[in-house]
DNA sequence: TTTCTTATGTTAAATTTTTCACACATTGAC
DNA sequence: GTCAATGTGTGAAAAATTTAACATAAGAAA
C-alpha cells in the first residue's frame, strides 16, 4: 500500500529540482542535505524527509549525487515524458506562455493556441498558429493533448473547461480568475495572479506595521 | 502582543475575498460559514478559525454580512489603499500583467513599464509607455513605487531586484525563474510558473497511476 | 586494516494546522 | 413575550507537518 504524499511536499519538490539544476550548471557533483539546506534556507531534516518519501537517493557519509538526484526528481515529477499543451486564450498571457514554455527544455510542448477573436486567426506566435475555437474539437480528436492551459476571461472559463474535459482532456492549468467545477478525476493546477498579488499586499501591510 | 498569522491562513484569505465578491455580484446579503464551506469545499470550522484570527466579523444565529465581511477582508489584505506597481520586463508576460492589473478594480495600478529592448522604447501598452531601464532610477525617485513586478529573464533578475531595493522599493512580485537573495525587510511574492507546471505534471502522473 | 569523520535514513518529539464540539447570543415564528 | 432553531466564537482534541536526535553505513586518512 503506497502512502499518499502530501501536497505540502509536492509544492517543495519542484524547488529542489530547480536548485539541483543550478548546481549542475555550476558543475557541482555532490551535495549534502546540510549544504543544500544552507542554500535553500530550509532545514536539512526537511530535505531528507521529503526525499525519503520517494526513496533513498543518497548515501551515508557521502551525500547526494547531484545529477542522479536531479534525474530521479525529474522522474518523480513525470517530466521525463512529453506533455502536449494547448492554450485557450491567445491574448497576452496566452502568448506569454507560448513563449515561456517554448524556452523550457523539459518535456512541455505547446502544440496549439486557440482564441475566439477573429483578429488573431492565423497569426503565429513562436511558430504556433492561432486557431479559432470552432477548430478545437477536431484538433483535440486528432492530436494527443495532455494539458489545457486556460488563459481566457473567467466568464466562459468554467464552461470551456468542462467542454475540454468532455473531449477527453484530464488536466487543466487554470489562469482564470475563479475555481473551476470539474469532475473528480480531472487534475487542476491554479495560478491565481490576483490572489498572489493580494498575499503580497497583506505582507506589505504586515511589514509596515512591524516597522512602526 | 499580536500573534503572528501563519502563511497557511494568508494563502486562503484572498480566496475568501474572491468568493465573497461573487456573492455580492449574486446579490447575496448574508451567509453562514456552513453555506460558504459548501461552496468553497472547505470546512466551516476552518472558515471560522481563519476569520477569527482577525476578529469576530459574524453574529451568532445570523451568520456573516457579505458586504461587511468583504470590506473587512479587503482591509486585512491592505487593498483599501492604492499600490503603485512598476513592471520590469515589457515582454509578453509584462504586457499581460499590464493588461491584467488594469482590469482589476482594486487598488493596484501599474504606473510604469520598463525594458532593455530598444525596439520597445516608447510603445504603449494600455496607455502605459514603455521606458528604457536607464530611466528607471529617475522614475522611482519621482514617483511613489510600492511594488516592482519582475518579468524579466532570470539572468539579471537578482541584480535588478537588489538595485530596485537600493532605490527604496520594498516589495517584489517575482516572476523570474529563481529565488531572489534580498535583505530581510523586503517582501517577496514568487510566481514560479515552471514550479506550478511541474506540480501539475506530478499530479497527472499520480492520477494515471491511480487508474491503473 | 583500523580508526575517525561524515552524513544518510529513520524513529521519535515538538510544533503547527485542522477539525471537532459546544456554550451561548441572536433570530424568527407563533 | 416565549421558545425553538440557528450559527458564531472558542477551547480542546486530532491530525498533519516539521524538527530533532541518533544508529549506522560509507568514505577518508593513516
Amino acid at each position: 500500500m503506497e502512502k499518499e504524499i502530501s501536497q505540502a511536499v509536492i509544492r517543495r519538490i519542484p524547488r529542489y529540482y530547480r536548485y539541483l539544476g543550478e548546481l549542475i550548471d555550476d558543475g557541482v557533483e555532490r551535495i549534502s542535505s546540510n549544504e543544500l539546506s544552507a542554500r535553500m534556507r530550509v532545514t536539512a531534516s526537511q530535505i531528507r524527509q521529503d526525499l525519503n518519501n520517494f526513496g533513498g537517493f543518497g548515501q551515508q557519509g557521502y551525500g547526494y549525487n547531484v545529477k542522479y538526484l536531479y534525474d530521479e526528481i525529474g522522474n518523480i515529477l513525470g517530466i521525463n515524458q512529453q506533455h502536449n499543451i494547448i492554450v485557450i486564450g491567445a491574448g497576452n498571457l496566452g502568448q506569454a506562455l507560448a513563449n515561456y514554455v517554448k524556452f523550457e527544455k523539459r518535456g512541455f510542448v505547446i502544440i496549439g493556441l486557440f482564441d475566439v477573436n477573429p483578429a488573431l486567426n492565423g497569426i503565429s506566435v513562436r511558430g504556433i498558429k492561432v486557431r479559432m475555437m470552432n477548430e478545437l474539437e477536431a484538433f483535440v480528436k486528432k492530436e494527443r493533448v495532455d494539458i489545457a492551459a486556460l488563459t481566457m476571461p473567467k466568464e466562459k472559463a468554467d464552461e470551456t473547461a468542462n467542454m475540454l474535459v468532455s473531449l477527453g482532456i484530464n488536466a487543466i492549468w487554470n489562469f482564470a480568475h475563479l475555481d473551476l467545477e470539474l469532475p473528480e478525476h480531472v487534475v487542476v493546477e491554479n495560478v491565481h495572479l490576483s490572489d498572489s498579488l493580494m498575499q503580497l499586499s497583506y505582507n506589505i501591510a504586515k511589514q509596515r506595521k512591524r516597522k512602526e
